[in-house]
RNA sequence: GCGAGAGUGGCGGAACUGGCAGACGCGCUGGAUUUAGGAUCCAGUGGCCGGAAGGCCGUGGGGGUUCGAAUCCCCCCUCUCGCACCA
């Protein structure tokens, strides 16, 4: 009894593939190259989830698609293998967190070749490996090694940094000095997320609402040495080379939020009494916009430099600098106190009451430079020390955040933009200063500026103010520098020493390892438990480890390690030479297959991973070592799959039903229904007590009680998570690929369905009865089988399938696509005689989608190659246009009947066959026609009177 | 609050450039076959009225443009995902 039966089948070709090295790629290209790269995988405890073979069967019938058009591809993977889980196994079970990794690694692995990916085995790596972050270690060296040269915006080798005289002056230690303030990679004292619970310093980006990213644990900020990666010299071309690139258009508006450009000026505010300000004018005057603000100025950041007749008071951070210095006796206690307040605030706490705004008057005052008016200067916390100076001009007619402070702390409102009569704007509250107007308008109470438009007025001021020394037009960024170390032992290390002095105490100098040392590998420890203290793991490594001679000089190795970002940075570049021991990417080879053609991953690495990669990659490409400006030329974002649908209905304690539409979320989170605030429960119901009215579903038992129907996000948590391997065993690989084919399109979020794993199994099985004699005995091909030519009907159904497979695969569109070779099955299941002449092409249109069936069913019909590089089928177009058309008959718009025509029948053919159509000519009795739209090939439409 | 995306049968989803709404799959109904089957094959399946022929309604809601709108424009509603005082 041969039935369809991949539990045999699947293996077989799998191990035929390795065997042959059937997708082995070449060194270089051996005909037009295509790089299909995905998002390799963090190798969790876990195993594969459905959403992983999701995007890595879109990008394998890519593959596979192309090498039948002859396209030469590169398809690899591996493994993003470095990070927080793996480490937290390791203090769990004290074990070295390479154990679990790479038990892990090796899971996916045998999950992700039961998937009968064709990726080139031969290039997998791990972020983890030594020989890979070798080169990891070697590009932060690139990095440590370049300053970012502003004028020619772009990143030169750090001995080509301009030395200013004086600095040379002091002498070499101060020279190096100079040059770590200017590196790519410096040190920083940055005040830092860190979470005791996890042990480590987070970025601010893996703080999510004050709580850590992972875990959910309390994030603290403390000040500690850190290294950072100076991306804000990017920002300009990060934004602007988005243009060049293939992406969806939301994920480049994430990059440029993200980025957050702005342009404004930046002005300075005298600090001191009203009299001594006419004489620091007229020395401004001459001195000009100094580089660096000094003592006696306050320097502010404002976009809207138009508004600054209506700056009343002004507000610092209370992190900023000038804190102390600028706030009287009398103000000391407040003062102190509500900063103190402030730094223990977690960034949760700041933004949660945002509509109170908090804040305190420093006792001090600056003086508008041009009104010359002193204005109170203010401590708040709604102005952010990371941002611009740290400082605003508050001018509360025009923002809204200054609006509410002032407003708070009566504070004077002036307006200075006439807002002009408009149906949405009060435009007399907004005069008498009742009303916040953030718009454009003309300029009032601003002296000779009086009546200029805001944009005209914005370009004199900043001119006028820059002449005047005063000002200076600026741009921007919310992009803040890369915090690059963390605390923790799973990571790189930093190939960097610290110099030491005779004592043994650090200098503050630093040499970077020498290219030869590396890679600088990590220790063995006793244990792997945090110990609470804000210094990293590795600080417990051996002394002989830890201290480094060179030179007769003794030095100390940096003890954080890298981000697991840092891996992810460059891996696209080492899979084309992956065994490379002479340089982390050969020059040709890097030439032939760069940029990546085809990213494909999850929405989740919209902005970080895209962002650091195209980051790293800009700056090797500054210094020569990659020849594209851009690594990932066209990005697909596949979308989420959520669980299975559910049905929920809710209940109170005494177990009445309340409706999901009277349920609410209590401010703790609890249910509970809307009008009275009793606590509910949900209760998942299966589906066949449910049943749709009107546009809502309802329990069939009680019809007014609605009930809630929705996917949900897989999770442990819930018991939705649908398990890879469970699929593979009980339908197949290939149905467990083909089903998240069909599911929907590859952007879309889509809800998991087991009776569609079903359905798509039932296609294969009938793919097979359509070839193979299942009643049979021994395997042998279907009694239907023909090598007699195909009818004309039977080439026309298959060319239109190829046309339309080809059509849909080329776009992605690979639901649609399976859906034709569906209909192609039911036609052809229905035929007696099935020629091979039609079969073989059909079984080439379905190889990269079902690899393994297609590989078995070739070879039955008496191939013995494989059919992974056979020539796509082509549409012969003689096949695909019918002789004859039905084309619809409209009266007013109406379908009232259908005509045969000729495919080229001319709209006049058209017309009269339409009007021949016995139930049109009824129509048409005793009307006028007014008007005949005929569209040929499409359609006919009578307009009547 | 701001931004992006999406609302089409019982369900997942199709529909080229404005031109037959509901391809394909699931589910459901009926039939054939079978010792039996949750297997296979065939047919039907948006709603309402009607015996039928046929008619009317129908792509979240309301308005508009057009001979013709799921598709274009305006207003509103709902859901999902981002962002969260960035001066």
């Amino acid at each position: 009894m041969p039935r369809y039966n991949p539990a045999q089948i699947e293996p077989k070709w799998q191990a035929y593939w390795e065997e042959r090295q059937t997708f082995r790629t070449p060194d270089l290209p051996t005909s037009k190259k295509l790089y299909v790269l995905d998002m390799f995988p963090y190798p969790s405890g876990d195993g594969l989830h459905v959403g992983h073979p999701e995007g890595y069967t879109a990008t394998d019938i890519v593959s596979r698609y192309a090498r039948m058009r002859g396209r030469c591809v590169l398809h690899p993977m591996g493994f993003d293998a470095f990070g927080l889980p793996a480490e937290e196994h390791a203090i769990r079970t004290n074990t070295p967190p390479r154990e679990s990794t790479e038990k892990n690694i090796e899971n996916f692995t045998r999950q992700l070749k039961m998937l009968g990916f064709s990726y080139d085995w031969n290039r997998v790596l791990a972020t983890t490996d030594v020989e890979y972050f070798k080169w990891t270690q070697w590009i932060f060296l690139v990095l440590f090694d370049t300053w970012f040269d502003r004028e020619q915006q772009k990143g030169r080798p750090i001995a080509e940094l301009p030395i200013p005289e004086e600095i040379a002056a002091e002498g070499e230690a101060a020279v190096r000095r100079y040059q770590d303030r200017h590196r790519l990679a410096y040190q920083a004292d940055a005040l830092v997320n860190w979470c005791p619970a996890l042990g480590t310093v987070l970025a601010n980006e893996e703080v999510i609402d004050g709580k850590s990213e992972r875990g959910g644990h309390d994030v603290v900020r403390i000040p500690l040495r850190q290294w950072m990666l100076r991306i804000t010299a990017y920002a300009d071309r990060l934004e602007k080379d988005l243009e060049l690139l293939d992406w969806p258009e939301g994920v480049k508006k994430l990059q440029r939020d993200w980025i957050g450009r702005s342009t404004g000026a930046e002005v300075d505010f005298f600090l001191g009494d009203a009299d001594a300000f006419e004489a620091w004018k007229s020395r401004r005057a001459e001195t000009g916009f100094p580089e660096e603000p000094g003592e006696d100025v306050l320097r502010v950041y404002t976009t809207r430099p138009d508004t600054l007749f209506g700056a009343t008071y002004m507000v610092i951070a209370p992190e900023h600098p000038f804190v102390p210095r600028l706030t009287t006796s009398e103000q000391k206690e407040a003062v102190e106190s509500y900063c103190r307040k402030a730094a223990s605030k977690s960034d949760r706490e700041r933004t949660e009451g945002s509509k109170q705004k908090t804040g305190v008057f420093t006792g001090a005052y600056a003086v508008n430079p041009v009104s010359g008016q002193p204005i109170p200067i203010w401590i708040a916390d709604y102005v952010l020390i990371s941002y611009g100076t740290g400082a605003i001009m508050a001018v509360p007619a025009h923002d809204t955040r200054d609006f509410e402070f002032a407003q708070q702390f009566d504070l004077p409102i002036v307006a200075v933009v006439d807002p002009g009569e408009s149906a949405d704007v009060d435009r007399e509250a907004v005069l008498a200063g009742q009303a916040c107007f953030v718009g454009e308008g003309t300029a009032i109470h601003s002296g000779p500026y009086d009546g200029l438009p805001t944009r005209e007025f914005k370009e004199r001021i900043t001119a006028d103010l820059s002449d005047k020394g005063l000002a200076r037009p600026a741009v921007h960024y919310k992009l803040r520098d890369w915090l690059f170390s963390r605390q923790r032992f799973w990571g790189e290390p930093f190939p960097i020493l610290h110099e030491l002095d005779d004592e043994g105490r650090p200098t503050g100098l630093l040499r970077p390892v020498p290219e030869s040392d590396l890679p600088v590998d990590l220790p063995p420890l006793e244990d792997y438990k945090p110990h609470g203290r804000p210094e990293p793991p590795l600080e417990k490594a051996p002394e002989s480890w830890l201290y480094v001679t060179l030179d007769g000089k003794r030095y100390r190795r940096e003890t954080n390690t890298m981000p697991q970002w840092a891996g992810s940075c460059w891996y696209y570049l080492r899979f084309i030479d992956p065994r490379n021991d002479q340089r982390f990417v050969d020059a040709e080879k890097e030439k032939a297959w760069m940029p990546v053609d085809l990213y494909v991953g999850g929405a989740e690495h919209a902005v970080l991973h895209l962002l650091y990669a195209r980051f790293w990659h800009k700056v090797l490409y500054d210094r020569g070592y990659v020849s594209t400006p851009e690594p990932f030329q066209k990005l697909v974002n596949q979308g989420m799959i959520l669980g299975e649908m559910e049905y929920t209905t809710y209940q109170t304690g005494e177990g009445v039903y309340v409706s999901a539409a009277d349920v609410e979320k209590s401010p703790e989170g609890q249910w509970q229904r809307r009008s009275d605030q009793v606590a509910v429960t949900p209760q998942r119901i299966e589906p066949d007590q449910v049943e749709k009215r009107g546009d809502r579903f309802v329990l069939k038992d009680h019809p007014e009680i609605e009930v809630e129907s929705r996917a949900y996000k897989m999770s442990k948590s819930r018991g939705n998570v649908v398990n890879p391997d469970a699929i593979v065993r009980d339908y197949g690989a290939d149905a467990l690929r083909l089903y998240e084919m069909f599911m929907g399109p590859l952007e879309a979020t889509k809800p998991w369905s087991m009776a569609g794993v079903h359905g798509v199994r039932n296609f294969l099985d009938r793919v097979w009865r359509l070839v193979i004699d299942e009643g049979a005995e021994t395997m042998r091909l279907h009694p239907s089988f023909s090598e007699e030519p195909a009818t004309d009907e039977q080439r026309r159904v298959l060319h239109k399938t190829i046309e339309a497979v080809t059509r849909d695969t080329e776009g992605m569109r690979f639901n649609t696509a399976i859906a034709r070779m569906m209909e192609f099955v039911n036609y052809f299941t229905r035929q007696e005689r099935r020629p091979r002449e039609a079969l073989e092409p059909f079984v080439l249109l379905l190889a990269p989608y079902a690899p393994h069936l297609a590989e078995e069913l070739w070879q039955q019909l008496g191939h013995d190659e494989s059919l992974s590089y056979e020539k796509w089928p082509e549409a012969d177009p003689r096949w695909t246009r019918d002789e004859t058309v039905e084309v619809p008959v409209q009266v007013l718009g109406k379908v009232r009947a259908r005509v045969s025509v000729p495919a080229d029948a001319d709209p006049a053919a058209l017309e009269e066959a339409a009007r021949n159509e016995p139930r049109i000519a009824r129509l048409l009795e005793g009307k006028q026609v007014v008007k005949v739209i005929t569209v040929p090939g499409r359609l006919v439409n009578f307009v009547v009177r």
